[in-house]
DNA sequence: TTGAAAGCGATACCAC
DNA sequence: GTGGTATCGCTTTCAA
């Protein structure tokens, strides 16, 4: 027994070779799992191996194969709960289908992404899970694809890019929530998101560029022209991208003369933000002020009172995406599909009816 | 077992280099950015390059300069909030310096843990940060560094592994908080955390193979033996690894003649759910029962009452841990640091102290 | 079943 | 400066 161990584990199928007295073809076979072997040679060849404490070099392997065993995941933030929820979904899935995965963040940055996928390219990642920042500019995405990097698009999608793509039904929870707030006597409902434009106001739909906040306007706006309610533009507020930012934009609405009298939150982060601004405020939720929030965040059913929330299948949203990309990876073409999982409203106490007299108040205020 | 997919992105420096009009190593030596070569050379080739569409084959890079520009991550769970935090300061750092970042999840399972390692260390990662399972069990750790692949330990420590660590003080922030508890007049103080043993009881710190729970569980100790309670170790409740666990665990607890007066939550996670349980029971805090949890995550300040925790410089756990292993990679040698980043116990309203009388109560079932 | 040798796509050393 | 060429560790024909 030789219990030196080797220092550097510089130890190649040529070593394990050498050891077990075969040829590097010989070795190598029985070291990738490939090819047919005697059994007496297996034998020979994986004791050598374990005595060398063989590693096999994934690099190399991929060199020649030119498959990296390896899934590129961009997402704009693993700090919202939202991705690492999707994160989770997908790495399990991958796990499972032997591939690891590589996840870089793109703060929702265009150049950011474009980067990470640059980079994510260069490893030559078997293929791609992202959720574009920019539905408007996906050149770099549509390259990857033209490049042959199989791509699926997650909560986001593109009606250029082909690909395979996995979101929530966005545009009929927000259309149901903001039906459900008008029923109860709501008129001056805000639509409140991270997403920006370059002057920081909203015109039209098409100004959104974050797909599944596109999809939640249109069904906002849907519902209200639906109601006969007009304008409704003007309630969409943009660009709460930090809590200081998201405080500016909600201290401004409450403090004017037409305060809302509802605010639905585009994500669990920013309906956080607005519950402690409230709360700070002093601010009485929902007799003050009704709030909705997209995502059923762990602390949505734990706060006085429980925040009502759009609940998205968002862990099932990662392994879907993560099941589609490993089924093209795995040879099975076809057309691209798209995959819309169905949301659920969670009603909790955070809403409350307008009381008849203050509704015809509101109407009055309207005229 | 599948054939390759075909990439018509075949696209090679000789490719570039023969459109060039140049030799193969001019041509790498402007696209890899190395050697001197002239103007109008580099002009040439970069032309060319552009022309062709030309994308570098990192793994081939990687290959002939032994570095792969990549940093793995082992953590316990991505979903829970002190990793996600802590990754995006790893990854903000790394990308930073040049390295992406894979990012696995162990489950807080060691098995799981090894084939993590084994599986980054196949795929030549320049680097490791791990928040181990089990100090117990690093023999695949210790194996990893041996090979000549540089660690960083994060949140978790290890005696007998010599490397780079970064944790918090968990040690001290617990001994304060329980200190806090038995002043207000606490004395059924109960720890509760997700870590276990094989039969889910507790008899000694050093049974917890989770190093940051063990610094806390033994700081909990440690206040207590202080203040001349003894018997405490009954208090530390293990195995709070889900909800319906949790619920199990505090229902248990807390319909118990002996209920605790207070609960210390070893994560955010499981702060979380003790709040759901007392408030489904319509258990007031602090009226009837006192709670810290460890992490001040987002939803803590917000609940009614807003929680008391100890708050971790999380971000910073991870970029100090990424700075460190970052500095190793470039070659600056010197010994293993261990680094210990400070906590802060924020007060906010779910302690109570005991009033006088029941204290008194308190001490009598004691004796 | 096994072995010899040709790549994969880049880097690096060494002449010129 | 530039061009040839060995090399990295593995897979993969093609013969034997």
């Amino acid at each position: 027994m030789d219990p030196t161990p080797p220092r550097n584990n510089a130890v190649t199928v040529a070593d394990v070779a050498r050891m077990a007295g075969v040829s590097k073809a010989t070795a190598a076979r029985v070291l990738g799992g490939y090819g047919t072997v005697s059994d007496r040679v297996r034998e020979a060849v994986t004791l050598a191996a374990r005595n060398l404490n063989y590693r096999p070099n994934e690099l190399a392997r991929s060199m020649t194969t030119g498959r990296s065993g390896t899934i590129g995941v961009v997402v704009g933030d693993i700090e919202n709960p939202f991705f690492s929820l999707a994160v989770r979904g997908i790495t399990d899935i991958a796990r499972q289908a032997g591939f690891t995965v590589i996840l870089t963040n793109s703060g929702e940055n265009t150049e950011t992404e474009k980067a990470a996928i640059r980079a994510l390219l260069a490893k030559r990642v078997d293929g791609l899970i992202v959720s574009p920042a920019m539905e408007s500019d996906v050149d770099h995405l549509e390259e990857a694809i033209r490049s042959g990097c199989p791509m699926v698009l997650l909560d986001r999608g593109s009606r250029t890019l082909g690909v395979d793509t996995v979101v929530a039904d966005d545009g009929h929870a927000a259309e149901d929530i903001t039906r459900r707030l008008i029923a109860g006597g709501h008129r001056r409902i805000a639509y409140l998101t991270a997403c920006d434009t370059p002057d920081h106001r909203f015109r039209l739909p098409s100004d959104i560029s974050t797909g599944s906040v596109r999809r939640r306007i249109e069904g906002f706006l849907r519902a209200c022209h639906e109601a006969g309610l007009s304008g409704m533009e003007d309630w969409v507020r943009l660009g709460a991208l930090t809590p200081a930012e998201t405080q500016r934009i909600v201290t401004a609405m409450l403090t004017d003369k037409h305060a809302p009298t509802a605010i639905i939150a585009s994500d669990s982060v920013i309906g956080l933000d607005v519950f402690k601004i409230c709360r700070d405020r002093g601010i009485d939720i929902p007799r003050d002020l009704s709030l909705v929030s997209f995502h059923d965040a762990d602390w949505t059913s734990v706060t006085t009172p429980p925040v009502t929330v759009v609940r998205q299948p968002v862990y099932q949203l990662g392994e879907k995406a993560a099941k589609l990309l490993v089924e093209r990876l795995n040879g099975n073409g076809g057309p691209a599909s798209r995959v819309v999982l169905k949301t659920e409203l969670v009603e909790r106490a955070s809403v409350a009816d307008i009381p008849a007299e203050q509704m015809s108040e509101a109407r009055q205020e309207k005229v």
